[in-house]
DNA sequence: GCATTGACTTGAACGTGTTCAAAAACAGGT
DNA sequence: ACCTGTTTTTGAACACGTTCAAGTCAATGC
């Protein structure tokens, strides 16, 4: 939509590329607008105002007010990787790392649970960028999915080998599931998502360990079948998405 | 919001209540356009023109044009509920039922695939009247389970008494989820969707069968508790919510 | 200098969902 | 007939997200 400018010529002290400060000035006033007063209490011409540009100037950045949401999602991204990073160094045993993990998750995420639910919707919406299934996800969604390769590999925990590529994609999944569930939950201190953050934990490895007897055998194969079929589905889904009319706000 | 005419004094023959003519005329015509044109691009302006009456009195009957969508719901609903019958009659197989009674839900849902989409993702959002865990759908979300319930009593697999009570709404909590991979779903006939239902069939029955086993008690066991706990919050989250403004479309 | 190019910026205008004060139609009661 | 209160209906008006033709400005080439 947009090329970066073709890079300052007189390359020696200038790292600051001009209308990169006008971009950030807009994120940066929407960011905060929307934390103080919602997202759909804020309003673009109050993103403009407050930042002292046009409301035209907003859309040249940033193609729609959704858009500008997807500094966020880079932002939780980055500080959730930070803080389960010490997570992962300081635990070893599965049960504790996955916990940790997603519980670590809501703490960073906590500050903008009030607002967040304004826009989680689209999360469901197959058509927005904001999925996390959508191609404009694609790059958080791998980082993410790297966060929990390492839960897996930074344990001692023995993995049967048909599950062990698959599990990493289905924990990110289940991450999915939390956010959602952490969406809804209006307890206190989202102890109720807490909760089923642990609890999802120990049944998880839990499961993984009574993996590995016999009689689980056909269904593990089952599962590896089922996800097999079922994940690459929605890369695929996501890639095919495209045409129809951009349908979004009301325009 | 608005209570039933005061009911025909002489209630010998008309059992029009006037005014529900109105109602149904709008909500037949906004069904029809829907299909037709896809729900962004009808506009609250073109259901009223096409009804023969003003945007206010569509207003009048239904508070936004998302509750003009509940209509949907309810005709799926029923519709399912009835091909769900003929499937119950017929099969007696656990994994039959199941995957019977999701693959039927495709079939029944199929001709709104294409505009279901630009719906759906009020699904996520706590706020919308539409989300499948709002008090606004709890009687269709009881209609569910109770299909649900049916297909494991009227099977003839041996259930534990810890899932027994609980396994109707997992179940329908898995349908949500397949819901909401058919929605993504661009697959030629959903073909990937139903393939998810049936194999979902698959290794839930197995995984039920399987339960009984010694080696699996603790695993139950946690899932029991998991479950418990959570289930019951949906429902309390969804009554907690109030207050909050409308914060809905662009008002 | 000064014209030209192209990145950047503007704000009025569009089409939308939604609201609301007032008009119209209706139902009794006298 | 006429008043009185309620239910239903109207359409202009509002605030919003978004678009776009037109401006500004800085750098480049001559």
């Amino acid at each position: 939509m947009k090329d970066k400018p073709k890079a300052a010529k007189t390359a020696a002290k200038a790292p600051v590329p001009k209308s990169e400060q006008t971009r950030t000035l807009i994120l940066e006033t929407a960011l905060r607008l929307f934390q103080e007063r919602g997202f759909d209490k804020t309003t673009m011409r109050a993103i403009a105002t407050e930042a002292g540009v046009s409301v035209g100037n907003a859309y040249y950045y940033f193609s729609s007010k959704e858009h500008l949401v997807q500094g966020f999602y880079d932002r939780i991204g980055a500080e959730h990787r930070l803080a389960a990073r010490a997570v992962l160094d300081r635990e070893t045993d599965l049960e504790a790392r996955m916990a940790g993990v997603l519980t670590v998750w809501i703490d960073v995420a906590a500050p903008y649970h009030e607002f967040a639910a304004q826009f989680f919707k689209n999360a469901a919406d197959p058509e927005s960028p904001l999925s996390p299934f959508s191609p404009e996800s694609e790059h958080a969604r791998d980082a993410a999915v790297a966060v929990h390769r390492e839960v897996l590999a930074g344990s001692k925990a023995k993995v049967p080998d048909e599950l062990a590529e698959l599990l990493p994609e289905l924990m990110w999944l289940a991450q999915m599931g939390l956010v959602l569930y952490w969406v809804f939950d209006r307890s206190e201190g989202s102890e109720r998502s807490r909760r089923l953050a642990e609890r999802g934990a120990r049944l998880t490895s839990r499961g993984i360990a009574l993996s590995r007897f016999r009689v689980l055998r056909p269904l593990v194969r089952e599962v590896h079948e089922l996800f097999e079929d079922f994940l690459p589905g929605m890369a695929e889904v996501a890639a095919t998405r495209a045409s129809r009319k951009p349908s979004g706000g009301q325009g």
